[in-house]
DNA sequence: GCTTTTTGATACAATTTAGATACATTTTCC
DNA sequence: GGAAAATGTATCTAAATTGTATCAAAAAGC
């Protein structure tokens, strides 16, 4: 799981950044001041961090300084916006700039790059013309949203994550079900069925006799 | 209505971007070098230029040099992305910086950024016939006044926000109620109910089984 | 080709979740 | 303080999802 430090003294930022990056499934800690950080930071090992620059006592032009040797990478968050700031902000390392008041799509768009060009994530599947988002949970094929359930979206993104990989019944069942599977049941079967159907991907998902099944590329 | 002016080469870049400005109710103009963009800009007024660093002929650079003293403001759009080039950029006097490839929603965000910085922005969000005006916080369908309370006010800013966008229950919940979720209320289902009757979006407000709310165009 | 085993299809039952309604409680505004 | 509006709770109904039973079709082994 990604792992963000939010390095923020106001608390209704802090916790309105906090609950937006966890629903996206982000695990977040706080710390409300610049000593606090450089502990955290010594002990755990972060994706990236959020960093208020108007800290008290230690600033956030020097705990830049401290994070720099460690990688990893830095978006500023600051009420300051004149083009000194900026311009030193990047000048010193930081990966992005964002300005208060700001958006909560602007801040998720902002993470999302940079954790990508950091190679960290991709809460997007792809399998052919089939998109998947983890993060908002829809499907799309082409430009239709498909209306899958739950299990069904599950069972897609099991499949596609192992594209070309043939799955055995048994572990489908553990990690979609959670439960041990006695083999006497039409469960899965029906399942598979239903999201051919809905997926268009009839051939694609290929039954392997005996075994399970595979999704597999043409 | 807000006039942004595209100055990019590639027509499929310089589209894609005229059609999601355009969607999201900007009035666009697109030129594809340095002279037009000029020429475009003597005769009007832009409120914010998109502007591509490689250009035949007059290049970005030298074409913000010419923007400068209008005061409009700019966003560079380019593929370059070191960090010399964008200091640089900023030095000049650019409000922002984004780098190809770009996700469409980061460059929507950022043009909001920049234009509520620069007060462009009329606090409105619309979809399709409805109108929510931000600032009396009033909302009108057509040309009737919709009586909405201030959590539906709410609900419904939310879900316009963040449209064709999953929103999660809790999030919903925590973001509206300021509290946590405990899943065993009708209290959201309720609101959403309300919000439905009154603003008529029975079909678009879309329940996800399990998950939340999802307001869809269409 | 026939039998056995496994998977697919269909119908439907059980379960879980969302919607509807009525009404109670809280807040707002005179 | 009290009426009106807004919000929340309880409860029931409807709908969506998930699972089971059954049988037909397909695959594998002989």
């Amino acid at each position: 799981m990604i792992k963000i430090l939010i390095v923020e003294d106001e608390a209704a930022i802090s916790n309105l950044i906090r609950i937006n990056l966890t629903k996206a499934g982000y695990e977040c800690s706080c710390v409300d001041n610049g000593l606090d950080a450089a502990n955290i930071l010594e002990k755990n090992v972060f994706d990236l961090v959020l960093l208020d620059i108007m800290l008290p006592e230690v600033d956030g032009y020097e705990l830049l300084e401290y994070i720099k040797p460690t990688n990893t990478p830095v978006i500023f968050i600051t009420a300051k916006a004149t083009l000194d700031d900026r311009v030193k902000g990047l000048t010193m390392g930081a990966e992005d700039y964002i300005v208060k008041p700001f958006e909560i799509v602007e801040l998720l768009a902002r993470v999302n790059v940079v954790l990508r060009r950091y190679n960290k994530t991709s809460s997007v599947l792809t399998f052919e013309d089939i998109t998947i988002n983890l993060d908002n949970k829809t499907t799309t094929k082409g430009d239709t949203t498909l209306d899958l359930t739950p299990k069904e979206f599950e069972l897609l993104v099991m499949l596609v994550r192992n594209v070309n990989i043939t799955l055995f019944r048994e572990r489908i069942y553990e990690t979609i079900w959670e439960s041990e599977y006695y083999g006497d049941t039409r469960t899965l079967d029906l399942h598979i069925q239903r999201l051919r159907k809905k997926t268009g991907l009839t051939k694609n998902i290929k039954s392997v006799y005996k075994i399970g099944y595979r999704l597999e590329t043409e």
